[in-house]
DNA sequence: TATCTATTCAATTATTTTGTTGAATAGTTG
DNA sequence: CAACTATTCAACAAAATAATTGAATAGATA
């Protein structure tokens, strides 16, 4: 008897369902605002649950709740240190999946489109670079690159070749900067504004600054993988 | 006065917010294991409400609704042909979000790498390929590659070179099929078994068969971009 | 071992989501 | 223009989710 219909309608099927199943708990798993929040916050850098809480506004024992629905469908893995538990991003895969989304989202969603240009308007954005632009203009020309993020999201990973220099530092370190160079700062992402308020900053003081939109984890994605 | 902090905090935040919110609709939209299943069939090819009603177990209504959740965050677009309402995948970006989602999902989630398991010993799949693999053995040796999906599936896109052969006709179509050449046969994907079927009775009437995990949208994805 | 503290659990309530049924709508075809 | 039909809307009940508060726990330090 040849009945090939049967073989993909049997198990396969329940099977099949369960497979839908478990990959939904991966995208219900970012499907909350805040989620996406906490994410976006820990590509960053690691953080305890404490401090995450501040930094998305929410009392610990809900924040805790969210990270345990990431831990669960292991798109963020924890480590103690001392007294604290660090949550971070468990892997690359995990950026991925939330550029794709953003990708999809800026590209298709009209109220983000609005909303970012909201975002530009009000922030007085003018001129900006991409990381492909950098590349660029690194062969052209003599470029400085600054990383203006706190100091502790520089060092859990940042563009080669930046230094770092946190905005809060910013003013008072300009004597360490070159007048001859162009200057080139970056912080967390496209709508991150801690770079546009360092460019402002510079251009006043006759430095030759410009802001790049991309952050360290555009950066990192366009890395070739090693392992 | 010089605080940049406060551009950051003041409106930006909610700006901010905002973005997730609108953000997490889009992964809200793919966060229900009906609509997960519904993105994955129309990768194949466009279907009325109808059609897609059956195909995936669900009432009328029930079905329009998904759409309409998916539709609202673009991911997928209609288009009217005389009585019905064909709905399809918007563009590759969506078949770039469910991939990494399925990246992840399947290298993460331990229960689902016991369902692919469980699917893969029940239907005793044996020797199968990749796409990589098919390329290399393009090079070396006389392959004819079939496409066993149902015709309307081939003529919605099929790998370049790849003829149909649907599985239902494909005991009747055997006199067209060579003996000297190794016959690849694929269908929908790694979870699909019209290929392992095909591939059975290919064996079995003495060709020299083998299946390709890899259907229509994996290969796809790997195209060259041309807009 | 005892104490201290970061984190998680439990219980609760308000809100949202899901799938159904049956009615309404819009667009096509004769 | 009338009849038909695919699709969508509306209303409902059941189930799931989100955020809070306060209690419990597990691990580190002294």
């Amino acid at each position: 008897m040849f009945a090939p219909e049967n073989y993909f309608n049997m198990a396969a099927t329940s099977i099949k369902e369960q497979v839908y199943q478990e990959l939904s708990r991966v995208t219900h798993a970012i499907s909350n605002p805040k989620r996406m929040e906490v994410i976006d916050v820990l590509s960053q850098k690691g953080y305890s649950v404490e401090e995450l809480s501040k930094e998305i506004a929410m009392s610990v024992a809900s924040t805790s709740q969210h990270l345990q629905v990431l831990k669960s469908v292991k798109l963020v893995e924890t480590q103690r240190q001392g007294n604290f538990i660090i949550y971070s991003i468990t892997d690359d895969s995990v950026l991925r999946l939330i550029s794709a989304v953003k990708e999809l989202g800026s590209r298709k969603i009209a109220e983000i489109d609005r909303l970012i240009s909201d975002f530009k308007s009000h922030k007085n954005i003018l001129e900006s670079i991409t990381l492909a632009d950098l590349q660029a203009k690194f062969k052209k020309e003599k470029i400085l690159l600054i990383d203006v993020r706190p100091q502790e999201e520089y060092n859990a990973g940042h563009i080669a070749n930046a230094i770092s220099i946190p905005l809060e530092q910013l003013k008072k370190r300009l004597n360490e900067l070159p007048k001859n160079k162009t200057i080139v700062a970056y912080c967390r992402g496209p709508l991150c504004v801690m770079a546009v308020d360092a460019v402002k900053l510079l251009n006043q003081k006759k430095f030759k600054a410009i802001r790049m939109e991309d952050g360290y984890v555009e950066w990192k994605l366009k890395q070739p993988v090693l392992n």
